[in-house]
DNA sequence: CGGTATATCCGTATGGATATACCGGTGCGATACT
């Protein structure tokens, strides 16, 4: 029996490895960096916690949330390892003896931020380690963050070229469940990955159905969705803006409906309440911006409800995936307008790099084809990560048109907007209700 | 792909013409404050 077999079954207390796993083990713990893509639940953080136990010194992680930090610290400590992050979340007092235990080598594995690795005190520290032979290997996990936000929202994620300009020697493992070929690209030439491996996973959900169609009266499809599919364990209704958010979930909840409303405007305490609610009850509906999702792990969630056409067909892919983890059947639905991309558009020009902006546009290109296009949507989602496929799915829209009555018959007028909002600002002066209900 | 509010200009009282800005969503960490 090979170590990190036993590791897996002594420390983790998995039975055995799935997919590739143990060749990206492997890979890592003799030295080697590589980028690893795999469906979520497939288990990438077991592809570089376990090199960092087969290799001396510690392994730092690149995390892009504080509570993915803490979920990831909480599971290690629970079994036993010497974990810990590093983050403004920490009393001062308690971020001094984490850096102490790091800087003395009594940790395994320590997470930060982007902002935090770069800075220029927490270098040193790194630095010191290095010199030392005590750093075990770099993790980059949700590593797409790196070409998602690297370019406007989170500057700091393009600063970790420093991992392979000063560490060249340190392995280096980039992982994440969804990035197109662009954004691979950009991880690898970010972290100097180019000519190591790649190891990609299948990005096919099964049991993901698929349905795309026009939204002509919001709320009314919503109501028809939801009559006709039980809630069981919960829903996600995902919504452009924080002021549909709103409408939304006031809508629904005057219709008798369970949903709770989601975004980053909302308050930390505020958003963490809502986040327990809807993760431990049971029949819960969360309308939410984007703000909600990452780290989210609730298997059972039965279907994920778009209410204007994303970006990119990568954030589509992954808020889609939050639905079904438990592999049961599950629907995502989304209710496309032309409209939604051209205010997409409209929003680009603004303070990007003309690359950057390129790219957006090509994603955006590629949202309107997949929408527009009369190919089975799994064979056209597939294609745009790369993947060729033979053969309808039979379970989207385009294999089955029935599928097109999970909205039932439209009805002539939404009461809730869906209209870009003009001038918040002279809406809500005028006394006019922003929400209309 | 467009509509609204605000600022500026004119030139000396008032308001009309014209230009411009704005219009989405994600979080880290540091700082300034109660």
């Amino acid at each position: 029996m090979t170590q990190a077999l036993r590791i897996l079954q002594e420390v983790f207390g998995y039975p055995a490895f799935r997919g590739f796993q143990e060749e990206v083990i492997e890979h890592v713990s003799t030295g080697h960096s590589a980028l690893v893509l795999m469906p979520t639940g497939g288990g990438k953080s077991l592809c570089y916690q376990i090199p960092a136990l087969l290799r001396t010194g510690v392994a730092v992680i690149v995390s892009p949330l504080i509570a993915l930090m803490q979920d990831q610290v909480q599971a290690l400590q629970r079994r036993g390892l010497a974990a810990a992050y590093l983050n403004s979340s920490l009393e001062a007092a308690e971020a001094h003896r984490i850096e102490h235990a790091f800087v003395n080598q009594a940790l395994k594995f320590l997470y930060v931020a982007p902002e935090r690795l770069v800075q220029e005190h927490f270098q040193a520290m790194l630095q010191s380690l290095h010199r030392a032979g005590k750093i075990s290997l770099f993790a980059i996990d949700e590593s797409h963050c790196i070409a998602e936000w690297g370019h406007d929202f989170r500057p700091e994620y393009r600063q970790l070229d420093v991992l392979p300009r000063e560490y060249p020697d340190i392995p280096r493992i980039a992982v994440t469940a969804t990035a197109d070929l662009h954004t691979r690209c950009d991880i690898q030439e970010l972290l100097g990955l180019k000519r190591e491996r790649c190891f990609v996973d299948s990005f096919d959900r099964p049991n993901l159905h698929y349905c795309v169609t026009q939204r002509t009266a919001p709320m009314g499809q919503i109501m028809n969705f939801l009559q006709q599919h039980p809630l069981d364990s919960g829903g996600i209704l995902y919504c452009p803006s924080r002021r549909l958010v709103e409408a939304v979930a006031n809508r629904l909840h005057l219709a008798g409906w369970p949903c709770l409303p989601y975004h980053a405007g909302m308050g930390a305490e505020v958003r963490a309440r809502v986040q327990n609610r809807f993760l431990q009850e049971s029949g819960m509906l969360m309308a939410a911006t984007i703000a909600f999702g990452m780290g989210v792990d609730k298997p059972d969630i039965r279907f994920v409800v778009h209410l204007a056409t994303p970006r990119s067909l990568e954030s589509y892919y992954q808020e889609t995936g939050r639905a079904g983890r438990d592999g049961l059947p599950a629907k995502v639905l989304l209710l496309h307008h032309p409209e939604d991309l051209w205010v997409q558009r409209s929003h680009l020009s603004e303070g990007n790099h003309a690359r950057s902006l390129e790219t957006a546009c090509a994603k955006l290109d590629a949202v309107s084809h997949f929408v527009d296009d009369s190919c089975c949507r799994r064979q056209s989602l597939l294609k745009y990560f790369g993947e060729e496929r033979d053969g309808g799915c039979g379970t989207c829209d385009v294999c089955q048109p029935q599928y097109r009555h999970w909205t039932g018959p439209s009805r002539r007028h939404s009461a809730v907007s869906f209209a870009p909002s003009r001038n918040r600002r002279t809406v809500r002066r005028k006394g006019r209700k922003p929400i209309v209900g």
